[in-house]
DNA sequence: GTGGTCTAGACCACG
DNA sequence: GTGGTCTAGACCACT
């Protein structure tokens, strides 16, 4: 379920928070649902088992999940409006990055709308898949 | 000139890649421009010459720049076809990614192009500025 | 195992990259081999590690050799007939070099061809030894 | 007349006293001929006069050419056995690298025999247009 | 243990 | 002044 790029400079870890934080906020997990454990997300991923540890445990801090001693980790209870707020927000901050770096490179509000459009249709083609 | 984000887990290194291949993409400078030199740029971003000196390497192995002995680094030339297809992939990359997220957190087509929309119409609002 | 002439010219680290390309070349480093540690290699030479993770970079470039986190070097796959026109290209150029050299300083075919044979033979006595 | 690779780590100067010791020893230039000036080397190589002039000072230093006061540098004298022995034991040197990198990527007498047969002969051809 | 990043600071080559 | 190489040594990410 989970994809990692070796070659990223981003830290294992972090990758694996992300991956985690966003099927979360997506309801791939549901309150109170257990994840896979460690052992198994680390065979999945070939990676370390302290690798996926230190990446459950940035979660837990972050209030994303909990533990219950002995039988894993567990999701979080987040209400409704905040799950929703969150997932605008992450959206909105990341679509403003890309934007900027388009605008940056003399990218006018045309030819930018344009691009973000073909690359949602081929988003949904390979969705569709 | 250049912005890096010290609390990223990307490397400064390559921040300053991307921030000086990006203002490369978007003509700030053009074909046998001179850069900045190393030390500017390190006394700028108040950060080790080092640091920028493998930035600037990574930019010479991508093709990007090139150095004259003692004299410093210039602008690549590269074509305009060329140009605009990088910019082209980029962005769609970028915002595949973007999208790919959105789409796993439940997002459906429109919601995603209403935000998408909002993000480019405040991205224009702080421009004017 | 490596050897480095401290009174050359030629940078260090670009030493360091050519032994460890003739040995790749040569076989005594097989596809998936782990290199030795940087750490290792400089304590070996007496350098800096810095110097040798240079090298390693470069040969990563070069796609001679990959990295996995945390586990050290490795020896890249090269197709069997890829190495052989890289070993001929490499030695028909140095060849090329001495010869030229040696013609720029008046010296005829005959001539040539019996200093190189009388260098063949005092190495193949070396390497006897 | 002088020839010099921009890409090359080995330092400019370095490269011009190479190319000119091999002009002397080959006789391009007989003894007490007058050099080129260093102005012309530069301008020629559009590199700095600076350059050339450690090029210079270096061959001076090695006693393979002498200043006139106002007038040059000129070719110093060597002896004819003298001369013979420079050239053959540059050439063994140079050679014996070549050779010693071959057998390190595990080619055998004939192998690169063959090889530096056919880079001598498509010296010669070079040579001849 | 491994490599990766970064700093502080030295010295060199080149213009 | 420019970039290039190198050292000494720190801290981080990962196995």
């Amino acid at each position: 379920m989970l994809r990692i790029n070796e070659s990223s400079p981003i830290p294992i870890y972090l990758q694996i928070v992300e991956e985690i934080r966003l099927m979360i906020l997506g309801k791939t997990f549901a309150t109170d649902d257990r994840l896979p454990s460690i052992r198994q997300i680390a065979a999945d991923l070939k990676v370390n088992p302290n690798t996926v540890a230190k990446a459950f445990q940035e979660l837990e801090n972050r209030g994303l999940i909990y533990f219950r001693r002995g039988q894993g980790a567990f999701v979080a209870k987040i209400s409704e409006e905040d799950q929703k707020m969150r997932i605008i927000e992450d959206l909105n901050r990341k679509f403003g990055q890309v934007i900027k770096s388009a605008m940056e490179m003399g990218l006018g509000h045309d030819e930018i709308k344009k691009l973000f459009e073909k690359a949602l249709i081929s988003c949904e083609i390979k969705e569709g898949n």
